[in-house]
DNA sequence: TTGGTATTTTGATATATATCTAATTAGACA
DNA sequence: TGTCTAATTAGATATATATCAAAATACCAA
């Protein structure tokens, strides 16, 4: 159960991105063979393929079994059927590389762009500015009706052009204003 | 139509054996993204992601959109897929792999220890050995009966030790006798 | 034991490639 | 137009690793 979900993958990924183990998983899927058999097979020499099966063995993509002195590898397909079930399964990347990582950008744009409560500069770059945006809309509450003065000096104590971040949140529908009453919409909008 | 599994297989392999391109195509798979975006989560400057990219777009995983100057990368679902599953038919490498390469060592075997039809010596590993005895079988004709003095002049044309090769190859049942009377057995014994 | 065979380990080398900085290209905006 | 931002390309570097030859190990057989 104590899985790494995206480690496993990814050396299940690295284990046969290499041209020849992944001919000598092909040719193990037909028929066990020795080391001898496999170097002949692939070209290479008995080391390199040496070297080729313990990788493949860490994943458990292979076992040995010796006889005499000669060992003799075969395919574990059930590893490998269980280990392409959950590439096809890709959510679990996406669950792991994602959560963890995720809203980190949004987080560096704000540590990047704000020193404490205060607004260094308007972010020139549409995303980057829409983060500031949204940051600034929630320090309205929402179901309170603003009059634009009151507006203005709470988007002041961030930054001094109120009037410029004033129209951006309406513009991006952040605020919704109507007869010079401005409020936080319920919803966010997407 | 034209298409070569095995190449195809390894070129996914190695798009996603790398730690960043395999994050990356974790946090496409929930969201598009921009090159910037997705340098900031993970940690890496724009050149390395976009290098990743690449790679990604040249199998196919990833696909991008222009938005201003901005290049929005979307992950390519269908061709992932198509490859996983493909992975999983694994039979595939299989038969590339396998039937291309088989047999080649069995007659490196049959070349490093004949000269033309001399045998230059016997093998001294049971495998190697083995491979030449099933050479020296097809000597004999099948539904023949062979007397032991044929059976030793024929084997005598390839290896002056007839003997031992004679007493093998009835080890390895590839030959048959009973009553002083040799034969080769109609159906090879697995 | 000695000699021979199969495998692995070690050490060296060469190639591939992930990553960075700097330079370049392409868009947007004013 | 020139300036700013985003992305890519070029060039450099460092790390990883595939491969081999040589040495070490394990096993068998006379």
């Amino acid at each position: 159960m104590n899985e790494l979900p995206f480690s496993n993958v990814l050396s299940f990924f690295k284990a046969l991105s290499d041209e020849s183990r992944l001919k000598i998983v092909g040719v193990l899927a037909a028929k066990e063979r020795s080391v001898e058999e496999l170097a002949s097979l692939l070209e290479l020499r008995a080391p390199t393929v040496s070297h080729h099966l313990a990788r493949l063995k860490e994943v458990g993509l292979v076992a040995m079994r010796s006889e005499g002195s000669t060992h003799i590898y075969r395919l574990n397909i059930k590893k490998l059927r269980a280990l392409s079930k959950q590439v096809l399964a890709m959510d679990t990347i996406v669950t792991i590389a994602g959560t963890v990582a995720a809203d980190t950008w949004e987080r560096k744009i704000l540590t990047d762009f704000f020193e404490g409560e205060r607004l260094k500069e308007i972010p020139a770059s549409r995303k980057k500015r829409e983060v500031v945006l949204r940051w600034l809309c929630e320090q309205f509450a929402r179901g309170v009706h603003y009059k634009e003065k009151e507006v203005n000096e709470i988007i002041a104590r961030h930054h001094p052009d109120f009037a410029t971040l004033r129209r951006e949140l309406i513009g991006a529908a952040l605020l919704k204003r109507e007869n010079s009453v401005y409020w936080r919409p319920d919803v966010a909008i997407n």
